[in-house]
DNA sequence: AAGTTTGTACAGTTTTTTCTGTACGTTCTA
DNA sequence: TAGAACGTACAGAAAAAACTGTACAAACTT
């Protein structure tokens, strides 16, 4: 990361100080898409790169081995933060920060909450059909209806949490969230 | 978690089953939450639980000690999943799994994710005025003035995601959100 | 086809996090 | 006011994860 030909030394320092800490600001939250501190800064250094980097440049940039470039960048492009870049003939892989970030908002939630969803979701039905088949076949027995019937509310009431927040990741996934809150301010 | 008085032993072992797969479910996904999975588990435990729980109850039945069901409730009342309940003349605190599920998504972005956007965009504001002075005091220095203006374009693209994403939690924490997308299937 | 170069799988090491047991301050009981 | 019970701080042990170096397969060069 040294694109500052013709600029004093001066300056680069004053430019490198103030991406320094965007990086490390951006590294210390990104906690929340769920990767590592280290990650999130290295994720903060290709945002601010001018041109696509490679493993080696990260590497050396980060002062880490390329083994972990390669897993941060992987990581990276599973929740579509970085993507690969195609440059002529060129010899290494080549990746860039994807810098819509409303973009990389809704992909974490189509991608990692979508997921868990899904998964939610068939526990909670499998386990609705199982307590209903049980309701059915011992209706009569008041003490297990009572408790059954429990159960399956609070399930049913995750189901419905759980088809709310689908619509609400549809929203975000389709782009029509930026119709109900506008990406310009009103 | 033996509330099953006058339920044959059969059943309790069904209806202990569909817990089970339910709870797994809940406790595997909670890292979106940034929680253990212990910690996930627990609140599944706590969900589905009829009565409010001690700590001591808690750690019998997730066999884990008593110090960790107390760091683990504590992050759970952090992210406002679980709140203490008040009980005629008990001796030990209780705890009960906030079941409104909305609720608690809002929550976790007014906690969580507020306190990150604020602390990046306090960091963004500050470079960006850093650069701001160095693009006025040096506007005459082509080189200069190319490479902060491309960090700046950044910084700005930057700040106003951050801006959607503030007016986005707000709709969640107001409620609006439910005007935007129903909870109720249209 | 031989020789490089590149990215990653894998095993081992280091670091971090999670979990436990003890100790202690606080609060309730008698 | 003495005694017991409760929740948590803290330090150490156990478990998990992050990170590195080596080795190797795939792709490219010549």
């Amino acid at each position: 990361m040294h694109p500052f030909e013709g600029i004093s030394e001066q300056h680069t320092q004053t430019i490198m100080k103030a991406r320094k800490r965007v990086i490390e600001a951006i590294g210390k939250n990104m906690g929340l898409y769920g990767v590592t501190l280290s990650v999130g800064h290295l994720y903060g250094m290709l945002f601010f790169s001018e041109k696509p980097m490679t493993l080696d440049e990260m590497g050396k940039e980060m002062e880490m081995s390329k083994t972990s470039m390669s897993t941060g960048v992987r990581m990276l492009l599973d929740l579509k933060m970085v993507h690969r870049v195609w440059e002529k003939g060129a010899r290494k892989d080549l990746y860039e920060a994807e810098s819509d970030w409303h973009q990389t908002f809704a992909d974490y939630f189509a991608i990692e909450w979508r997921t868990a969803v899904e998964a939610n979701v068939h526990a909670l039905n499998r386990s609705a059909g199982e307590l209903r088949r049980l309701l059915e076949e011992h209706g009569g027995d008041e003490a297990l209806a009572s408790a059954v019937s429990k159960d399956l509310e609070k399930i049913e009431s995750a189901l419905s949490y759980y088809d709310w927040l689908d619509r609400l990741i549809d929203t975000l996934e389709s782009g029509k969230i930026y119709d109900l809150v506008p990406k310009e301010k009103p």
